[in-house]
DNA sequence: CTTATCTTTGTAATCATTACAAATTAGTAA
DNA sequence: TTACTAATTTGTAATGATTACAAAGATAAG
């Protein structure tokens, strides 16, 4: 469904100039909403793609992050992660498994601008345990 | 006023067995809000302290961070931070002069845990510009 | 005092990320 | 096409915060 005209067209819409590695990364992130590390991105794409380096990897979610094609996520305290789901939502880590999920935002974001304050981007971050995993403690 | 038994009474709360060096650096913390990094921590005491060890200072925070006696900020991409204010506040942090600023939380936090998930700490952090930056912007 | 346990120390690794310069690719104009 | 310029990618080598580990030191109980 995600074709390479529409992830070219992302990109534009972005402010990012399309390369045959930028394409293949944002089409990454688009189609796994995994919260992957660079390391997995680079993985996940270098055997379709031999000659991919790993520092394009880097710059490009970096590139993509600060356009806002994508969000940085640092949830995880090892790891910088990414995540190619731009809709507002909060995070959750397990505390044993390190896996990260999706959770509905309950705190609305309002910008303090009254007080000189630009917020640009927020984030909200939550650590526990999973249900499997807090199921397994018991 | 925060007067070394305070301190111990503190650490003992949380379940800490103090040591001299455990009572510096939760002094430390209760006494500089300005949430440092372990090597500012470190540069703060050894001074007073000379034989205190990087490692240790580490090794104490963690140990503080996961008995709750203070919180483990994730807002800085490049060090971990440490902040001695437990009560619930959020973050900001200015993306040019890198200062971390408080923020009010604007809503309560509510434990997902109808859904299984357990959560046993929340983060909320902001990205953007702070008033000075933002003048200089202009 | 002795033994066992806990804590601290210092050094050496780890490893994600970045710096950098060379190589490649793309874009433009003649 | 060709030549020139700018942007992007690549690979390697650093960086630097954090951790692993083992030895040394401190503490507590009997």
């Amino acid at each position: 469904m995600n074709t390479q005209k529409q992830t070219v067209k992302t990109l534009q819409k972005f402010g990012v100039k399309p390369s045959a590695q930028r394409i293949a990364i944002m089409d990454y992130m688009t189609k796994h909403y995994i919260h992957p590390t660079a390391d997995t991105v680079y993985s996940g794409l270098v055997s379709k793609m031999p000659t991919l380096s790993k520092t394009t990897v880097y710059n490009t979610l970096s590139l993509l992050a600060q356009k806002k094609a994508i969000r940085e996520l640092h949830i995880d305290e090892k790891n910088v992660r990414y995540d190619g789901d731009i809709s507002q939502h909060a995070h959750f880590c397990c505390k044993k498994c390190e896996k990260i999920f999706d959770m509905p935002i309950m705190v609305e974001f309002k910008a303090l601008e009254a007080n000189g304050f630009v917020i640009t981007e927020s984030h909200q971050y939550h650590w526990g345990y999973c249900p499997d995993c807090n199921k397994a403690l018991k």
